[in-house]
DNA sequence: TCAATATTATAAGCATGCCTATGAACAGCA
DNA sequence: TGCTGTTCATAGGCATGCTTATAATATTGA
């Protein structure tokens, strides 16, 4: 059990914590990788920003960062980028001075469109020859785990030590 | 298919690469938050330096950056942070003086132990009441995309658009 | 009305990760 | 020996993502 027949490294098994992050690091690459080629000049997480916002056009930051679940201000320099670009608007709420509304630009569409292209290309890479079923289990089980994970990362951590055996 | 039952906010399923991404983040983002609780301070990628190195001491940088498939230049900097906390020590190659070969200090030994002990409670609380089995189907799909997708990074991309069907 | 508190967005600082470029050292060949 | 190309590590610059702090605005309560 302590070496895995794919991995000619010698290495022990990859807890799922590292080959998730690797996949998702990867996946990330290789999307940028096409992007590039298409010339797309934009990254995963602004297509993500965009993907979301055709579905809720009008939300205000602090929103729509919920939505992501990412930090206010990690999803404020996103928008600053996106909005640079032309592809969102930030437009002043009715009656509270504080908020930003965000809406698409005419100029999105056909970048989504694109985006969505190169997602496709992208997935059909990482999946290969994995079936439909079992994609859609995997879908499920990440589902669970991103459920499981949003309401751990909410409660306080534990504080006592116990590496004895977990 | 169009709205998800577990999803109250009227998003269209998110793809398995926003999906992947997010619970990677939301991972990454739980153990930071355990490490913090125990004064751990270190982050989860100079744990997967550390816990890579166990198995492989002495080996230069740019072999461990290829087993982590990372590029050189990331590994580099994460190392950097390593050595000053005096839990790596690189040490010249015998012959090959553009080359540095990487080695735990005697302090690394608890720390890795206390990380290892903050990854089960993590994953522990990512997987909640998902299956063993489950578990090792999950573990065999990612590494699976995970060859794909690494596979797929060091070919060239396609630059023709094709965004009609996919 | 005015002070104290909430909320919203942003700033500052750090870590990881990439791509591209550079500098040092090695290897092969004339 | 000296030239050329390759390899190894690192620098610069950028994008995401976090935590913590701050500024502007709203809201609540005395």
């Amino acid at each position: 059990m302590n070496s895995m027949p794919n991995d000619p490294t010698g290495q022990p098994p990859p807890s799922i914590g590292f080959l998730l992050h690797d996949v998702a690091r990867l996946l990330r690459k290789r999307f940028e990788q096409h992007g590039r080629a298409h010339s797309l000049g934009l990254t995963r997480s602004q297509w993500q920003v965009l993907a979301y916002l055709t579905h809720n056009e009008g939300i205000q930051q602090g929103g729509l960062a919920e939505l992501l679940e990412v930090e206010p201000i990690t999803l404020g320099r996103i928008v600053d980028k996106l909005e640079a670009c032309g592809l969102v608007e930030r437009r002043a709420h009715a009656t509270d001075r504080r908020i930003w509304r965000l809406f698409l630009t005419e100029k999105a569409a056909p970048k989504l469109a694109e985006m969505r292209g190169i997602g496709e290309i992208t997935r059909a890479e990482a999946f290969g020859d994995i079936s439909d079923a079992e994609r859609e289990h995997l879908l499920a089980l990440l589902g669970a785990m991103k459920s499981n994970l949003t309401a751990a990362c909410s409660s306080t951590p534990r504080a006592e030590k116990q590496t004895s055996h977990g």
